[in-house]
DNA sequence: ACTAGTGAGTAGGAAATCCAAACTCACCAT
DNA sequence: ATGGTGAGTTTGGATTTCCTACTCACTAGT
């Protein structure tokens, strides 16, 4: 069965797999900024109208978002996000928040987001069992598919056996 | 390259643009895993060797890798996160987890990923004023950018600049 | 010295995707 | 009747990706 070049099993690797292709999570922003109709989509993202049909049908099959109509006689629809589609924002919001810190230079961010709190939404991603803020050292990998390492960085683990 | 043009500006969008390309991400995630090295890379991952050096030389220029020798005398290299890189685990840990939520049945998940505090990882994005997790809802967005819009049906809201 | 093996890539052409503009189709407005 | 808008589809050429094979530098075994 196994090929010797299987790509590690892995939920990041199928996220990216839905949701990975160009202009796809820049649809979803759109999409979670209320701007869900096609025009808009391809004026705001920029987008070739025929990659973001493609792209439009893949994330409403994959459940991500739905297409609904806003008008009867002229048919017209509009893409909303479903409830899958919404968690998918942290994302965004995580992406946009590392761009704005190493893409721009000072306070030149293109936009800002207010939370409810009445501050500007800086996001951190938390344990949300002790609520620390996630850093690099504190996390351990555990792969459980057979045959995988995963070195640690400084850590020597010479468990370099992998049988083909 | 060709750049379209691209409409909104946007952090997301720049964001993308450096590291999201296929297979980038996926890249990351096998180097913060420790897994640095190029046919470490290829197997892990699956992608075709050239697209991989060409993937890695763009993330090493984007500040986001680092090569460095393991080994002189036969030169072998390794690349490693720097910090921008690591800066991005978040939104990988994140993607992960929507990943496990919505793309698997149950609980078979390839890889768990234990906190330092003791339990399983379940990230959570939250504002880092008031602690709170983010939703949807308790978001507004101030596009700063003159002409955009951000329509939202029942939020016609006048979009005030933000308070200083 | 002569093989074989490994790590880190390049080279080349077929296959798949992307892009921009033009086109459709259905409806509404003048 | 003509023009306009929304939501796409078609078309055909330009890019990218994919994949296999190849190189280059070095080491290990005999």
């Amino acid at each position: 069965m196994a090929a010797p070049k299987d790509p590690r099993p892995c939920s990041i690797a199928d996220a990216l797999a839905l949701v990975g292709e160009k202009y796809s999570l820049l649809v979803l922003r759109e999409v979670c900024l209320g701007n869900g109709r096609f025009d808009q989509l391809v004026r705001n993202i920029g987008a070739p109208r025929d990659v973001l049909a493609t792209r439009l049908r893949r994330l409403v099959d994959a459940g991500i978002l739905e297409k609904s109509a806003y008008s009867e006689r002229p048919q017209r629809f509009e893409y909303r996000p479903t409830t899958a589609g919404l968690e998918l924002e942290p994302v965004l919001l995580t992406l946009m928040a590392w761009g704005d810190r190493h893409l721009r230079k000072d306070d030149d961010r293109p936009m800002v987001i207010e939370h409810i709190c009445g501050h500007e939404l800086l996001p951190a991603v938390t344990c949300s069992v002790c609520g620390d803020t996630v850093q690099h050292e504190d996390l351990t990998a555990h792969p459980q598919a057979p045959g995988w390492t995963v070195a640690g960085p400084a850590e020597a683990k010479p468990s370099q056996t992998v049988p083909s």
